[in-house]
RNA sequence: GCCCUGGUGGCGGAAUGGUAGACGCGCUGGACUCAAAAUCCAGUAUCCCUUAAAGAUGUGCGGGUUCGAGUCCCGCCCGGGGCACCA
């Protein structure tokens, strides 16, 4: 019998399909483990063999579990709202719900082939309204909550109302939009909608004006996450910043609780650090500056973390948007401000940063400073932003370089603060130093002097201490049609949430889907969008409202009573291993993370953090290769030879390339053109340049995993992408190197078969083979608990070149079960093929015998200067001249340490290799 | 600029502070074969050298700690990723 892996693979995939082999329960008495992969958006193009890479060690993880004892929940779904199936849509005219079935059967196919053990009975499109239904529920759950500072949680927005009906809005310590106070009273008197437009202050989904991230191109705004250096991450195309009014989620209420969570997660540090860095906690100063503008005072407050620094005080910057602006510009220079200010307003994000060019224009007003009495000059800048801190700074030229730069352009004073500091050429931006020019400051450190320094200016009643964070709220709507519509609907101009009832809120139909003629989205088209008579929101919801949750909809998919029921949410609990790359970091893992803790506050779920472990698989780049042409002529020249000629490379699709040897015959049939062309050939052979690139069509370097599976089989495939490298490294993909791994699994297949004959027997093995095994039992238990899939992948590889010829059942059960996870279909097959029923999934992992893997070794008393001075264990075919080499060499080494603190010296043959001292 | 990462043969990559280069690819030679494929066996860091033995040199660079450093410490260089007028 031969390993014939395309009847193996398919005839256990749908023996798994019918007996739903990898079913979970929501009741067990083994203990839960639930297992996430990033699900995907299902594009056009198909998986290649990068995407699979997270998968296929989530799910050697999952079997390896499921050997474990552990009932595991290893669901897959598709994260199918999104962008491209909408501009399909809009070129084609084809639905775009039609588009995205279409890609899902596709990836469902390619997915289905690699052998993965998910239960998919769980499985689900975030675009399904018995999905979607979840996401709106949450928005309105967000839309009638509001955060309580005072005890750190989401609370119902009707406990607002009462407390506001008590005490006004000084009764209670939220987390808020900018808004004038109110009493009591005032609160009684209000009309419905001033009523309506407090509370949406207040609300954690909220329609806010704000300064957001517009793209003309897509007719759409979006999140800050999905702009990458003044370019929308999908498409690339130019975004600008406009003030809108949108809908936003209030995620900056949770900084402090996203920030502190990361410390309990076991992620990676780069990918806790970057959550950090975006969250962006700073400790610092509030501190009130006395500003005077034509004869009126005002009380301008400014942000600062270096409060030490106010003695170098040499003027104030306002952001241009800031509201300050209007009142503080004198009338003398009110022409140069708005000059400036439109001069500003013009540029786009990317102009901005890209400019870092230094301007800026007088108010016209002046600022005193509150610890010397000094009157400085108030100027408006765009290096200060409007949305961070207050949008009001006080500058210390000397010691930051921003404030450095803007006063050499405009010729302020600049005075330097720390002994020794030069400031001739540049600022002094670090916090070390002794204090000079400080007042009562004055010697002490900089470290010192900060808290000092905010102490007195408590003490004095000129300011506070406050934390800032830079993170922002999300912006929420989207002005596009394939995402979830808002539950929302506008009842004489006052936003009203939908009743639970209405839900889902399915989209309507469109006859285009681009926007309106007027610009508004193209929900706008739909007829009768209206809920009792009332409009309803046009914007839909962004990519990330679907995946936010959805890990909790796995535990109870079916649910249409909740998102998930408390019995299938307190069994789970949480993820406790979640597989995806690190391009989500600052989008869906915060999100997700805010998600799950607001819901956490209502009662809805148990554990305020929603993915336990988190590993990132990295990028699998392409791996071009490259024929080099002579421009001009059909003739192309091998690698070796190319600089006796003058060439070009040019991209040579991968697939016809082995080795980097090219496939003649394949290439002339690759293209027209290319059908007579001539070849320079070295030993006979075309050999390809390569380079690593990143995976994509027109590079010709996309591997299909399909090809593989057809070619080599999926249990290759499995082995091969772990075998590739660290799970967690950016590697390129070449099929260099797979027949290595495919020669393996035909080799474990002739510890079986020889032809038609039947090699397994019930002979007892051998001292060796036992440590063998034991070895291997033991190296695969450490490294899968530890993701080092490729270092587990050899040891399978080194224990079939020692157990060679070894066709003893006792040996390769073990081996069978121990290489399931990895090769799922072979060793599935040979598992029935001795004998057994039931799936090798239920098998249990082999138990793990150290004493059977203890190298043999003899130990001699070492003595010298006429003493026994330690022992030494040497292997047991070490030759006579090794040892006496040996203790000649180790009491040298004995003499250094001191021979008393020798307990044994380990030496194989030729070298000392272990002096283990007390 | 700041914060993460990583740097080891021809290639992908192994190495609790203890024989550097496991395992795989590739390459060389051999066996089997009429021949090839498949399979199996042996060799394969560099230098010196006909070869071998024996040396010497070797983990980006320069120092240090240690009996002993790819691994730990200090200072650089280079690649990959993230953040960035955030006061």
């Amino acid at each position: 019998m031969d390993y014939n892996f395309i009847e193996i693979e398919r005839k256990w995939q749908s023996w798994w399909a019918e007996h739903k082999t990898f079913k979970a329960e929501n009741h067990s008495a083994k203990p839960k483990y639930y297992v996430l992969d990033m699900f995907p958006y299902p594009s056009g193009a198909g998986l290649h063999v990068g995407h699979p890479l997270g998968y296929i060690a989530s799910d050697i993880f999952s079997r390896y579990k499921r050997l474990k004892g552990f009932n595991v929940l290893h669901p897959m779904g598709y994260d199918a709202f999104g962008l491209p199936a909408e501009q399909y849509a809009i070129q084609t005219g084809q639905h775009p719900e039609k588009t995205t079935r279409d890609n899902v059967a596709r990836y469902r196919e390619q997915l289905d082939r690699i052998g993965f053990s998910y239960d998919w009975d769980r499985e689900f499109r975030t675009c399904d309204p018995d999905y979607y239904k979840w996401t709106q529920w949450a928005f309105l759950k967000m839309f009638g909550s509001w955060y309580d500072k005072s005890v750190d949680k989401a609370r119902p927005i009707e406990e607002l109302e009462a407390a506001f009906e008590r005490g006004g809005s000084a009764a209670v310590d939220a987390a808020c939009s900018d808004g004038p106070a109110f009493t009591a009273d005032e609160w009684k008197g209000f009309s419905a909608r001033e009523k309506s437009d407090v509370l949406m202050r207040y609300r954690i989904a909220y329609q806010g004006e704000s300064t957001v991230n517009w793209c003309p191109a897509l007719g759409t705004v979006l999140a800050n996450d999905e702009v990458k250096d003044g370019f929308s991450e999908r498409g690339g195309h130019p975004v600008i910043q406009k003030k809108m009014t949108q809908w936003q989620l209030r995620v900056s209420a949770y900084a402090a609780r996203l920030l502190e969570g990361l410390d309990r997660l076991d992620w990676t540090d780069s990918l806790k650090e970057m959550q950090r860095n975006w969250i962006g906690r700073s400790q610092g100063a509030e501190m009130v500056f006395k500003v005077e503008c034509d004869g009126v005072q005002h009380d301008v407050t400014i942000f600062t973390t270096r409060a030490d620094t106010i003695f170098g005080v040499t003027f104030m910057v306002l952001a241009p948007e800031s509201e300050w602006v209007e009142k503080l510009t004198s009338a003398a220079q009110k022409e140069a401000v708005a000059a400036y200010l439109e001069e500003a307003g013009k540029k786009n994000e990317r102009e901005r940063i890209a400019g870092k060019a230094v301007t800026g224009v007088f108010s016209g007003s002046y600022g005193i400073n509150p610890l010397t009495g000094e009157k400085v000059p108030v100027w408006i800048s765009e290096y200060v932003l409007a949305g961070y801190g207050t949008g009001a700074i006080m500058a210390v030229p000397a010691h930051d370089s921003r404030d450095y730069a803007f006063a050499r352009k405009f010729n302020l004073p600049i005075i330097p603060l720390i002994e020794g500091a030069d400031v001739s050429e540049e600022s002094f931006d670090a916090k070390e130093g002794i204090m000079v020019n400080s007042g009562f400051l004055n010697g002490l450190s900089v470290k010192e002097a900060i808290p000092a320094a905010i102490d007195y200016i408590e003490a004095h009643g000129l300011g506070r201490r406050k934390i800032n964070f830079r993170i922002r709220d999300a912006i929420f709507s989207r002005q596009r049609y394939w995402g979830e519509p808002f539950p929302i609907c506008f009842k004489d101009g006052i936003a009203t949430p939908l009743p639970f009832e209405a839900l889902p809120l399915t989209l309507p139909e469109v006859d285009q889907y681009k926007p309106t003629e007027t610009g508004e989205p193209p929900l706008a088209r739909a007829k009768d969008w209206t809920w009792d008579g009332a409009p309803l929101e046009t914007s839909t919801m962004p990519g990330f409202a679907g995946s936010s949750a959805y890990y909790l909809r796995y535990m109870d998919p079916r649910n249409g009573e909740a998102l998930v029921s408390r019995e299938a949410d307190e069994y789970w609990r949480n993820v406790d291993l979640y597989i995806g790359g690190t391009e989500h970091a600052t989008g869906h893992l915060i999100y997700s993370r805010f998600w799950n803790k607001f819901l956490y506050d209502l009662g809805y779920v148990c554990e305020d953090e929603p993915f336990r472990k988190l590993i990132n698989q990295g990028m699998i780049q392409g791996r071009s290769n490259f024929v080099y042409l002579v421009p001009g002529t059909n003739k192309f020249i091998s690698l070796g030879l190319k600089d006796r000629y003058e060439t070009i490379p040019v991209h040579v699709d991968v697939n016809i390339v082995r080795n980097d040897r090219l496939d003649l015959e394949a290439f002339r049939r690759w293209r027209p053109e290319y059908a007579d062309a001539e070849f320079v050939l070295e030993n006979g052979e075309y050999i390809c340049g390569w380079a690593i690139e990143k995976m994509s069509k027109s590079m010709y370097n996309v591997v299909n995993p399909d090809y593989v599976c057809d070619t080599y089989g999926a249990d290759t495939l499995r082995l091969y992408e772990m075998f590739l490298g660290p799970l967690e490294q950016a590697k390129p993909w070449s099929t260099d190197g797979i027949d290595g791994v495919n020669r393996f699994l035909k080799k474990l297949w002739r510890m079986f078969w020889d032809r038609e004959k039947w090699l397994v027997t019930d002979e007892a093995p051998t001292p060796a083979e036992l440590k063998t095994l034991h070895k291997l039992i033991g190296k695969e238990q450490e490294d899968i608990e530890n993701f080092s899939f490729n270092t587990t992948v050899s040891a399978f590889m080194i224990a079939l070149n020692e157990l060679q010829g070894c066709s003893k059942r006792a040996i390769l059960e073990p081996i069978l079960i121990l290489l399931s996870p990895f090769a799922p279909h072979i060793t599935e097959e040979l598992w029935h093929q001795l004998g057994h029923e039931d799936s090798i999934t239920w098998a249990s992992f082999p138990e793990y015998k150290e004493e059977l893997t203890v190298e043999n070794s003899v130990t001699y008393p070492v003595s010298f200067n006429g003493k026994t001075r330690f022992t030494m264990d040497f292997a047991a075919d070490a030759s006579r001249e090794t040892i006496e080499k040996a203790v000649r060499e180790s009491a040298q080494t004995a003499r250094y340490v001191g021979a008393q603190s020798i307990v044994k010296v380990i030496v194989v043959p030729g070298r000392i290799v272990n002096v283990v001292l007390k």
